[in-house]
DNA sequence: AACGGCTTCAACCGCAGGGCG
DNA sequence: GCGCCCTGCGGTTGAAGCCGT
């Protein structure tokens, strides 16, 4: 969509970037027929081997374009529609928990891409907790409300109460999250009731049984290099260092909320 | 109907991290 | 240990669509 038909080349220095540099290569909007192309070899060859995708596939793409389509579009797991209110729900906890941890948060809501609720969180939800005179970063209310006429109660849920401290994930460039942070920030929370907020929505979607079916999911779809549908990004999960059994935030949290 | 401002979201960019030789 | 390659992630961009005038 950006620069339809031009080149990328790094910043300042005008030397093509690995990515999309080739003449000829196709950029912007994806037409049907390319996703056809796309979505007919993944469903054949798999995922993965996305740099020699497109020369495989015969699509004047670049893998990571080509990549990107797949994950965000053309997967069959992928749900489409607007965001329901419990899903909303969730990702506002969710956020709250992970930060801006996009690709976490979209493991925990099936059928849903990283990149969808992360439009969603910056157009949508961010908004409107500015709206209510909270934070979106810190989920705290503003110590000076933006807007005076539209100040509601300092929380969304009068059950829940605003973290002691935020997962302090966000700053300039790209951000990977710190367990030793995360965990420290979870370890500051006064109780198991600020941690979810004592929500039986949220309760409904963090039940032990998903952790199980998460960890299952895990050991099966990163058997092979045929990592395929959403449940990856739960299996991914798992297997993050800093959501590994041993210390990690999940299990903390878990052990945390549930005992 | 025409126009301009605003919003949405698909797609791109740059970087980090893991795997491998 | 080092460098290369590939994949995945979060931030950013801008065309397309929406909406008010």
């Amino acid at each position: 969509m950006r620069h339809p038909g031009g080149g990328s080349t790094s910043a300042g220095t005008g030397t093509p970037t690995p990515c999309c540099s080739k003449i000829g290569m196709k950029r912007g909007p994806w037409t049907a027929e390319e996703d056809e192309v796309l979505a007919s070899f993944v469903r054949q060859e798999g995922e993965g081997r996305w740099r020699t995708l497109p020369k495989r596939a015969g699509l004047l793409r670049c893998g990571k374009s080509c990549r990107l389509r797949w994950m965000n579009y053309l997967r069959p797991s992928i749900k489409r529609g607007p965001i329901a209110p419990d899903e909303e729900d969730l990702i506002l906890r969710l956020h709250r928990l992970l930060g801006n941890r996009w690709s976490l948060i979209a493991g925990r809501i099936p059928g849903r891409t990283d990149n969808e609720i992360k439009n969603y969180w910056n157009t949508h939800l961010s908004k409107k907790l500015i709206k209510q005179g909270i934070d979106p970063r810190t989920h705290k209310p503003f110590l000076t409300a933006p807007s005076t006429t539209t100040q509601s109660s300092p929380t969304e849920n009068p059950n829940c109460t605003p973290l002691q401290q935020p997962p302090q994930v966000l700053s300039s460039g790209t951000n990977h999250f710190n367990a030793g942070n995360a965990l420290g920030w979870s370890g500051q929370v006064g109780g198991a009731d600020d941690f979810f907020c004592n929500d039986p929505i949220f309760d409904s979607f963090i039940t032990p049984e998903m952790f199980v079916q998460h960890d299952n999911n895990a050991a099966v779809h990163h058997s092979g290099s045929d990592q395929i549908l959403g449940n990856n990004r739960h299996g991914e999960m798992m297997n993050d260092p800093s959501f590994g059994l041993d210390g990690g935030l999940w299990e903390h949290t878990f052990q945390y909320y549930f005992g």
